[in-house]
DNA sequence: AGCCAGGGTCTGC
DNA sequence: GCAGACCATGGC
């Protein structure tokens, strides 16, 4: 296993970091998670866990507002995944002509090491739903039944916290059908008839199955779960972007060897698309 | 105004 | 297994 270097600077204003091929703003709005704001300047604000980040990018140098050295070190070093290589990674995949395309376009990506709750209940939320309302609910349910972290800053509200609600609790959040999904997969988990906290120990499918015991999540969602909650990267979520891309550019299937990164293929493919769905008409001439 | 959204469930073949 | 209606709400 390689090391990563890590160049770290303590500066008056947090710590910066240098970083080759990053992309704070396609890592922070691809769609993979959705608490960071952008502001002025490329600056973004979020809250993980209990920890508020505000956070930007120049060229290769990342800078981490509001934070210490030591919380760099223990937490977002780990949660922004600095020590994965990259680039090693993309040479396995980018063998794949559509996969080296779409790195091009969308190969500052990494994927985040979110809460696993958190991600669950995001993607949940995200059926049939656009980015920007899957955003206003998730911020609802934080306001609402989250803790206080500081001001105008909460936490995302635990499984134990949302179960003692009831439907109509959850009214506030106005997230209409997935309401009812959000109490199940609450009072699943808070109650451990959904095995949590061992899924990071099965195979992938039977992770899948545990957490399809929760109304309103599918394969989909699974997969979104696994993926960005807890880091499986063969996780490889079919949404109806990808669906499209499957069939215009893999009809004999997706390559064997990218299969093991097929997560972060996904991400890289799925961004380039969105950004550029004309790739998927051209494709057919 | 109307279409659509990082889907899932339920029903009927 | 697979197609199709339906689900709540609001962004664009």
């Amino acid at each position: 296993m390689l090391v990563i270097q890590l160049k770290i600077i303590e500066t008056i204003n947090g710590i910066q970091i240098e970083k080759q091929n990053f992309s704070l703003r396609d890592t922070l709005e691809c769609g993979q998670c959705f608490r960071f704001q952008r502001g002025a300047e490329n600056t973004y604000f979020g809250v993980v866990n209990t920890k508020p980040l505000r956070i930007s990018q120049e060229k290769n140098n990342i800078t981490f507002f509001n934070t210490t050295m030591e919380d760099f070190q223990s937490f977002w070093r780990e949660y922004f995944d600095l020590d994965t290589d990259y680039e090693a990674i993309k040479d396995i995949i980018t063998q794949d002509s559509i996969i080296k395309t779409a790195c091009e376009h969308a190969g500052g990506i990494r994927i985040l090491k979110q809460n696993s709750w958190e991600a669950l209940c995001s993607f949940i939320i995200s059926q049939n739903n656009n980015i920007p309302r899957i955003q206003g609910i998730i911020q609802r349910l934080c306001d609402n039944f989250g803790e206080p972290i500081d001001k105008e800053c909460w936490s995302f509200p635990s499984p134990s916290r949302l179960a003692k609600c009831s439907l109509d609790d959850l009214a506030v959040l106005r997230a209409g059908f997935r309401g009812k999904y959000i109490l199940d997969a609450a009072q699943k988990v808070a109650s451990e008839e959904v095995k949590f906290t061992q899924i990071p120990q099965m195979p992938l499918d039977e992770a899948r199955q545990e957490l399809m015991k929760i109304k309103g999540v599918g394969i989909k969602v699974a997969d979104c779960a696994l993926l960005f909650g807890f880091y499986r990267l063969d996780a490889f979520p079919m949404d109806t972007w990808i669906k499209k891309a499957m069939h215009v550019f893999y009809k004999d299937g997706f390559p064997q060897f990218a299969k093991p990164y097929g997560g972060i293929a996904q991400q890289y493919i799925f961004h380039y698309i969105r950004k550029n769905p004309q790739a998927l008409k051209l494709e057919h001439i």
